[in-house]
DNA sequence: ATAATTAAGGATATTTTTGTCCTTAATTAA
DNA sequence: TTAATTAAGGACAAAAATATCCTTAATTAT
């Protein structure tokens, strides 16, 4: 047996995370990339990196162009779009919400067995994917000290 | 699509913490449950839940004896097993250790663009399962505190 | 010894996640 | 208008996680 999951995010979540990362930022229709640079970028299959990035289309994240010169662009001011939008985009809402334990209803009235201890990690961990914007994690990249492949 | 994956723990790996947690305490060999009983107080899939059994007695968390009367008993003080440990037997050491955006070597010389935002949150996270023990868990559960299902 | 009980473990099945392929739609350039 | 480029999206495939079934091994009680 190899069970060797627990992650905080699906491997498809990663894919999103990283590839907005690289997207230019503005909203200005001017600085724009496409998929192939993108899964080059971030070394991802392409087809599969298509289907992520339809769903952050979807989600209003990204803005798509087809044809020449087309591609993909923020949609908006990426220091306004935050970690936790792409990971509820792609993951939903389990990492906030679910019980770590897998109970359908835990709640403070039945809480699962590691309820409290969990809340402040959940708050920590959610406080800090509310917060961090995609200039604070593109601006470490731009400027060399932070990696979207290898 | 339904991307909705991202949780801390595998679904395998919370079987397991509720089933060691229903595990009556003391490693003698007075006290012991079996399959059946476990499945039941956690709601779990019998025949899967014995897979996970197997293997927490390989990873010597659980004692298992075979025939009447038979079943599975701690294999030491509970006070000193650890959630951490349980989460590494099935879960691998991922969570501890693993990058959350993906890359093979995330490290302090060439880190993801989230290296240091999670780094605070995994030491808080893996803090609190090295330190939390079965005891801790299984007496809010015999409190009727906390609970193993629902 | 025999039957009953319980875990171990191999084989297989199902579901979910991850990944590919191909056709269509939209846009641009010549 | 035609060809080229790029994303959208449906259908399908592969891999991994979750789950079941059945046989064997160990132990206990009769």
């Amino acid at each position: 047996m190899s069970y060797n999951k627990g992650e905080m995010f699906s491997k498809t979540c990663k894919y999103a995370i990283n590839a907005m990362i690289y997207v230019p930022g503005s909203s200005s229709e001017k600085e724009r990339t496409n998929l192939k640079e993108i899964s080059k970028a971030i070394v991802s299959p392409e087809a599969f990196t298509a289907k992520i990035l339809q769903v952050l289309v979807k989600n209003k994240l990204l803005i798509s162009v087809k044809g020449p010169h087309g591609g993909f662009s923020m949609n908006g001011d990426p220091s306004k779009i935050f970690l936790s939008w792409i990971v509820d985009a792609i993951d939903g809402d389990m990492l906030f919400t679910g019980c770590a334990l897998g109970l359908k209803k835990c709640a403070e009235e039945h809480p699962c067995a590691v309820h409290y201890k969990f809340k402040a990690i959940r708050e920590h961990l959610t406080g800090m994917l509310h917060s961090t914007s995609l200039t604070d994690m593109a601006d470490r990249v731009n400027n060399g000290i932070s990696f979207l492949k290898h």
